[in-house]
Parts: structure tokens; sequence; C-alpha cells
DNA sequence: GCCGTTTTCGGCCCGACTGTTTTCAGTCG
């Protein structure tokens, strides 16, 4: 029973009340099992010492009812609840179109407790004998379930950012005149992403819906109206598109940008401070008069709030912070003078090092480091001694006859099941670096993996520990070992963890990134790019820095290559 | 059910779009 485990049951008792019609309780039950999720330690630990009551939105009643959950892996209250619905009904909220009251006319009416009935139901036009349903309705609920099936969960950030980039040039190219943005958690640059949300400034809203539905790549238009317009792309994507006028630019992009959470924060904030806030500005409540809208920094500012960079608002503390005009100076999109974690066609990328090489040039980099895999991972044709030597000696020639980003000899190096480096030192002590990685023996438990995971630390050669919990976004969860630990031997051992860029590895995460350098880890952010043109995915990296609130200091690879080959001895 | 720079009680974010309504409810973000 652990920290998910128990936010689960409280938001399916939230789900359960919402279904019922219960009013503000479903709020408070999420807000603790949000809290919960986003918690650093172990929930048991606070409940051993009885301080259940420190996590925000947890009083006595949810404290109770978290303490009979994991004294006896049982809830009687949520029991009681699931006896009164069936879990079917629940399951029926995810489809769009579809709330809390729908969900339970269809149950009561009709007895559709899953999508399939539901479907059935629809076909046989059963909907629109209900009070409150026509034809149009059926046919809502029916987009809302193709967009369901369709979506098969999130979309990865840098999928999303394609996508987005493309409908967004297409939008500037036939409105020169409109300003066009991309908001939402897009913005954020979230590791997934619902939909895709942009925002336009213009004065004629209806020019641009029509330009927006008329898109080569739109599949259904769900919604279109003056101000706000929705669509599903042919990939399956659901893009809204908003337009506002210049006036009120500023206060739609802080709205539409999110997050929810942080969005509601900042309301009640304006609520105290005798405000309002809205996506049309920031008003006195009293004369109504606009204080702020065009310009988005206004907002934050007349609210008595430092700028919040868009990656930092998901109600993690920030505003508190920001209030106190304490929030750190982030690294930017441009700080990274190198990249460490590069593959080449001499094992299982494409590209050779002289075009990683010229991309790193075209990067503006100082240095780049090239780390094909080592030998033990056969299906990614690992280097043989041999040909590791091999490869060293013409990176070291290449630097001689090359001007342009500085040339390192490295090596992503698996770490076996004893924690030994997959390489003997003598070979090892040849290159400038090496990066540790775990691709084989995912299943060892805790202790055994955290040993692995120290153990290889403590080699010298080595000076980054690559995608340091192996999830993989959808596919694979990270295997289990203590993050403390590890974070406390990375700084002893001085090894940087990495931020891996790859949109389905981002892993480090964000949160992890924020307890790493928190507890005053280095970070390295590399791109693992398998072609050259992926050298781009620093970008995403960069964004989960940012995300765990990391620093320009932070991140080993912002150094000039002189200060990371003295500090870092490289 | 939680919470308190007006509060231990009375609040709890705000507006657009759609459909079926003839003044509004439901859903979404």
């Amino acid at each position: 029973m652990d920290n998910s485990d128990v936010s689960k049951a409280l938001y399916e008792i939230a789900d359960y009340l919402e279904l019922q019609g219960v009013a503000f309780k479903p709020q408070a039950y999420r807000k603790a099992a949000r809290n919960i999720e986003m918690l650093p330690g172990e929930i048991a630990d606070l409940l051993n010492e009885d301080r259940l009551g420190e996590i925000p939105g947890v009083g006595k009643a949810i404290a109770d009812k978290i303490t009979e959950l994991m004294k006896t892996g049982h809830l009687e209250y949520l029991e009681e609840l699931r006896a009164k619905i069936p879990q079917g009904v629940i399951d029926l909220l995810s489809i769009p179109e579809i709330g809390p009251k729908t969900a339970m006319v269809l149950y009561r009416q009709l007895g559709i407790e899953d999508v399939d009935s539901l479907k059935k139901a629809i076909f046989e036009h059963r909907l629109s004998g209900l009070k409150g349903f026509g034809v149009k309705t059926e046919e809502r609920i029916l987009r809302g379930i193709r967009v369901f099936e369709s979506r098969g969960g999130r979309i990865m950030l840098g999928n999303a950012f394609h996508s987005a980039n493309k409908l967004i040039d297409y939008l500037r190219s036939k409105h020169a005149d409109a300003t066009v943005s991309v908001a939402g958690s897009l913005r954020r640059m979230k590791e997934t992403i619902g939909d895709i949300d942009i925002l336009v400034a213009t004065s004629k809203p209806g020019e641009i819906m029509e330009s927006f539905v008329s898109y080569d790549s739109v599949e259904d238009i769900l919604a279109q109206g003056d101000t706000k317009s929705s669509v599903r792309l042919i990939n399956g994507i659901q893009v809204d598109l908003r337009a506002v006028l210049e006036s009120s630019y500023g206060a739609a992009l802080q709205y539409f940008t999110g997050s929810k959470e942080h969005n509601v924060e900042l309301r009640k904030l304006a609520i105290s401070k005798e405000m309002k806030i809205s996506e049309y500005g920031l008003f006195d409540r009293v004369s109504d008069e606009l204080v702020a809208g065009a310009d988005e920094a206004e907002v934050y500012d007349s609210l008595g709030l430092q700028y919040i960079p868009p990656e930092l608002r998901e109600n993690r503390g920030e505003i508190e912070v920001a209030m106190k005009r304490e929030l750190p100076m982030l690294i930017e999109y441009d700080d990274l003078l190198g990249d460490l974690h590069c593959h080449t066609e001499w094992s299982d990328a494409s590209g050779t090092i002289e075009e990683i090489l010229r991309k790193a040039s075209e990067h503006g980099y100082e240095y780049v480091g090239i780390t094909d895999h080592s030998k033990s991972l056969r299906i990614a044709r690992g280097l043989s001694e041999e040909r590791l030597r091999k490869q060293i000696d013409v990176i070291h020639s290449l630097r001689e006859e090359t001007g342009g980003p500085f040339l390192l000899a490295g090596s992503e190096v698996d770490v076996l099941e004893d924690g030994k480096l997959d390489y003997p030192n003598e070979i090892l002590e040849q290159l400038d670096y090496a990066i540790m990685s775990i691709h084989s023996k995912f299943n060892l438990d805790e202790r055994s993996m955290t040993e692995r995971i120290v153990t290889a630390m403590s080699n010298d050669v080595v000076k980054i520990f690559a995608h340091p919990t192996g999830r993989i976004i959808g596919q694979r969860l990270p295997y289990t070992f203590d993050l403390e630990k590890v974070i406390e031997s990375a700084i002893d051992q001085d090894v940087a963890l990495e931020i891996n860029s790859f949109p389905e590895r981002l892993d480090l995460n964000d949160t992890n990134v924020r307890r790493a350098v928190d507890a005053g880890a280095k970070i390295a952010i590399g791109s693992d790019a398998h072609d050259p043109s992926q050298l781009a995915y620093t970008r995403f990296g960069i964004a989960t820095a940012r995300r765990g609130w990391a620093k320009k200091s932070d991140v080993m690879n912002t150094l000039p290559l002189d200060t990371l080959r003295k500090m870092w001895g490289i």
C-alpha cells in the first residue's frame, strides 16, 4: 500500500461522490489525492509518525480513511460507495462529453455500465428517447467515444510539439497580423500532453476560426464558435483554438497556459486582493476596472508576484515562492555548451562521428561526446574492446584535424548485475569519461539494485548516470531502487544524474530533478541522439530541468570546456 | 471535507459552447 494506492482510492471516492451529485467533497478528496501523489516521501512514514494531517488537504476525516486503508488494506466507506454504483459507470466519465449527470442518467434509465453497451444503445437510438437527449447529443457522445478510443492515453511532448508547430506556422502564414502562441500543457512542456491548446490575438476571430477548421489535417470539427473552436486531427490529437483581442492577450495566455491547479490558486489570490481574474484580464472587483490584460508578466506583477515561467506553473509551491520573489533563475534553452550523450553508426545509431560533429557545430556547442554502447548490449551492436580502442583512435585523429566543437571520447557503459562495468579499467582509462547505464536485469530487488548502482558509481571514470530510473513513458515502469541513496552517492562520487532528453524517456523526470537539485546533486542533460538530427532533443531535456526548478549552475554541460575538464576530470 | 492576513462557519474559480430549453443545464478547460 504505497502513495499511489492511497491517492487512487481517494480519486475513486471523489468520482463516486461526484456521480451522486455531492457538492464540494469531490474537490476535497481530489485535492488530498493530488497532494499525496506529489509527496516526496512515503506516506507510510507519515502514518507511523502520526503526521498525515500535515499533508495539505488532509483533515481528520480523510486521515482516518487513509489510516484504515493502510492498516487493513480495506476501506469500508469506499466499499459502500462501490456497492451502490457499478465501477463501469466511473469508466464512462473518461469519455469526453460524458460527465457525472449524463453517466448517471445512462446508468439509471438504460442500465449502461460500459463503453460497449453505450455504443450499442447509441446505434439503437435509445438515448434520443430520454428527456433532454436528442439526436445531436447521441452524435456528440459517439464522437466522444471515438476520441476516447483513439487517444489511448496522452501524447508524448516531442510528438505534440511537432504537430503544434506545423499548425501554428500554417495559421501565421494565413494571418500575418495575428499573434499566435501555444498554450496549455505544451507551453508548460509537460512530458505528456492531453491536447494542444493554441491562442490567437486578433480583431477578426471569425476568419481565424474558419482557417483553423479548414486546416488540411483536421479530421473532425468538435465545436466552432467565435472565441473558441475544437478539432480532432487525423493523427487523433485534439486541438483547441481560442481567439481574444490584443488587449486581453496576456491574461488569456496566462489563463490558457494553466495548469488548472495553478490558475485556481491564482484566482483565490486575486480574490484576497479584491480583484478577479479571467481570460479577459485582471479586474478590480469593486470598480470592474481593468488592472492588467495585454501583457502576461503584468498580470503576475499586479498580483504582487514575480513572473512565473510556464514550466513551473503546476501549483507545486511556485506561487508562495514567487510572492517572496525567490524563484530560481532557471536554466535557459540556449545555456548548453555541449552534449555528452550521442550515438553513431559504430553501434545502433545512424550517422557518422563527423555528422554528429557538424550538428554540434550548428548548435553552437564547444564540445560533444561520442558515447556508443558497450559490448554486452549485443542488440545495440555494442562495441567490442577492440572496436572501442579503434574508435578512440579515430576520435583522437579527428580532434586534430577539425576546428569546431571539441570531440570527446566517451562510452555508454552497461552496469552488470554485480555493479561492475562492462569494460575492464585499462580500456576505460583511455576514455575521456564514461556514462553508466542499466539496460539489463531490471528485476532486482530494491537493495540489490541500489547496491548495483552505488557500486558502479564508485568507479572514477564514471561521470554520468544515464536515464537513472529506466522508465519509458507508457511502456516500462522505473526499476525499483532507493533514489535518495543514489542521489547521495552521486553527490559523494561526483557523478551527474542525467536528464535523458529522448521524448519517451525524459528520465530523470521533473519531480525527481527537483529532489536531486534540492539535495545538491549535479545534472547532465544529454540528447541520447541515435541520429544527428536528434541532438535537438535536448530542448525537451532542458524543459524537464526547468520543470524541476534547475538553475544553469546545476547542470554540468553548461560549463565551458576548460572548466568542465578541470572540475570533472573529463 | 477542508480551511482561515476579515472567518472555527460559510465559503469553495470563471466563462464558452452545445443542445434542447423557451431561460438553462451539462461539459469542458
